[in-house]
DNA sequence: AACGCTTTAGTTAGCGCTATCATTTATTGC
DNA sequence: GCAATAAATGATAGCGCTAACTAAAGCGTT
């Protein structure tokens, strides 16, 4: 008896007004759904049309309830990547959407064990197919195996290769540093100093030693180092004691934009020029860079475009498909005014 | 035939483990779980003992499925609110986890005809119960409607009433703007310039009317007013033309703090200090505002309780409860140092 | 033309819940 | 004490899909 499958009213359309509009069976327009091989052209063609005409679309949540998997991703963050996450979501979403699924995104306190629990948590209530993690809660120890236990498939963005995620995309922290410090040495500085960020944390690390080993190579020493913890505060702290040197540095680079908004700040109070005699450097490329006064140079990693390809790499983890390993998008070095060539000769004194 | 039901086999627990962990029919289970008066205390305590020791959690996908509806709300803003974005997600987040929901975000490309289509096809794909619209995307013509046409239930925030919409949250553009004109004022500035926002804006306009409406209440005239777009690049235009009047304006009130850290640019080139004698207000309390030299004054509205009683309203709204008319959380103006009293006159005599 | 083999299409049993109806059991009035 | 009413619980039909399993049709072979 399908005599109420003849009419549309007015409900959304289901898999059996599409079935009964081409004259098949459900089960036909499924494998047309699904992509399987085992249709006629012709079927095929006649189903679509009906899919199309009656602007069918399937519904998620009983795909989700038939096939046990819910169709949606998860993102993990915390509230200090404010700055990017919008740029993250949107480069998931694209790929998500592209390929049939939603996203959710969730952001933790980031209190180490508390916030597994609390990605945990997460991931029951939504019942997300996959998770991407991004730093600095992927660097969390044990939440890997933690996702692995509840069956949940990770990919995470990270600043150093981690056991236990289904993929790694590098954020590449270290080469990002790393250019910092080619551009200033090209420049002429050799009196270089940094604000580090927390050396608890993963990335903060890797800037660090990516700068250090990359004025190395420019067999440039670091004249100084402090360390701060990405806040503003910090940022303004380390400069007080950077700016209190003699001779001053002629550069300082910071660990993100923040703390180099600190660096401006203290610079300005003392009425330490930028860039010169003092140049500046922020890292993350966020938005504030280019509202700083003087407009700061920073490099920005592509978060969009890696946010897509760890998807991408999500969403292959959860079909089973292959993971293809690839190439990462550039990094672009924001040369803006806060820096430029090391002023010749010493700083003056004030 | 019920005899698979009495071990849980390594899955997920489901609802049938959890009646017969309590000897109950599923029946029962389900009315404890919607919460449904009619069940005994005694029995209602079985269960829920049940459930706790099995850690069970009805699954949004089968219950989606069942009722018809998701379970998911979601929130439509779009690129240009990404200082915020962060702010009201979790606002959202925090009330909708309470209340057994989950949330999806999606960002549109803001194109007024192309966003409602964007906006709809968002909505049918994602099958969401409600939806929380953003501003500016809330202030697009005819999304309400259209939003109707689709049995979506939709809350906004707004700067000014909307027909259509189920409830709105007002953003009070206006009452913001005019506590900075209250503030200037009090700090005895007379010779005021504005950086308004881009007039086909609605927020934009209640800013520039709460300001104007609030100066004359102190009966002090603009001095000024220059149309900018919310972009750096005009709050820069802006600033070089009002930094060319003669004489100088004492303070301007940039429309969102982006504007007003070109405002600074400019001043800082032409060395005129900030706060004095030129103050700078901006306007959002972004995160931006204080990595600002000077550190920006500037007026916050609580997006995050917004967002919380906005979903709250929806979640209501979805559910056929009423809509109790919750008091605004009160606006914070950020006081900091781009502002001090006027250079030249003292405080007017009312 | 009868046979097997491949390709295409249909039948149908769930997925884990909700909610309509029916049924059993406790409570109350007179 | 017994019908009448209320309260508590159970049996069960879907919700819109997927995916075994089954059936029919096309098509070379000999």
């Amino acid at each position: 008896m399908d005599s109420d499958a003849s009419f549309n009213n007015g409900h959304e359309p289901t898999i059996s007004d599409v079935a009964y509009r081409a004259g098949v069976s459900i089960r036909t327009v499924s494998r047309v759904l699904n992509n399987s091989p085992r249709v006629s052209d012709d079927t095929r063609a006649r189903i679509e049309q009906a899919i199309t005409s009656l602007s069918f679309r399937p519904s998620l949540r009983a795909r989700a309830l038939a096939t046990g998997r819910s169709f949606l991703i998860g993102i993990v963050h915390n509230d200090r990547n404010a700055l990017v996450l919008d740029t993250v979501q949107r480069g998931v979403g694209r790929e998500a959407t592209r390929r049939g699924y939603e996203v959710i995104c969730h952001s933790t306190p980031l209190e180490e064990e508390g916030a597994i629990e609390d990605v945990l948590a997460f991931t029951r209530r939504s019942r997300i197919d996959g998770l991407i993690v991004l730093p600095p809660v992927s660097g969390i120890i044990g939440l890997p195996q933690a996702l692995q236990a509840e069956q949940v498939a990770a990919v995470a963005l990270s600043a150093v290769p981690i056991n236990g995620y289904g993929s790694i995309i590098l954020s590449r922290e270290a080469d990002a540093a790393g250019a910092v410090a080619d551009y200033l040495v090209a420049l002429g500085h050799q009196r270089i100093a940094m604000v580090t960020g927390p050396q608890s944390m993963i990335s903060a690390i890797e800037r660090r030693r990516g700068f250090i080993e990359a004025l190395d190579r420019n067999r440039v020493a670091l004249l100084h180092e402090i360390e701060g913890d990405y806040s503003l505060a910090s940022g303004v702290a380390a400069a007080e004691k950077l700016l209190s040197l003699s001779p001053l540095p002629t550069a300082i680079f910071a660990a993100n934009d923040i703390m180099a908004a600190g660096v401006l700040k203290v610079a300005s109070e003392r009425r330490i020029a930028v860039p010169s005699p003092l140049s500046v450097v922020g890292f993350d490329g966020s938005l504030v860079a280019e509202l700083l006064t003087p407009a700061l140079t920073t490099v920005a990693r592509p978060f969009g475009e890696m946010a897509e390809i760890a998807t991408h790499q999500l969403i292959n983890l959860v079909e089973g498909q292959p993971l293809p390993q690839a190439a990462p998008p550039p990094l672009r070095l924001l040369i803006a005014q806060s820096t430029t060539a090391s002023p010749i000769g010493d700083c003056p004194e004030f």
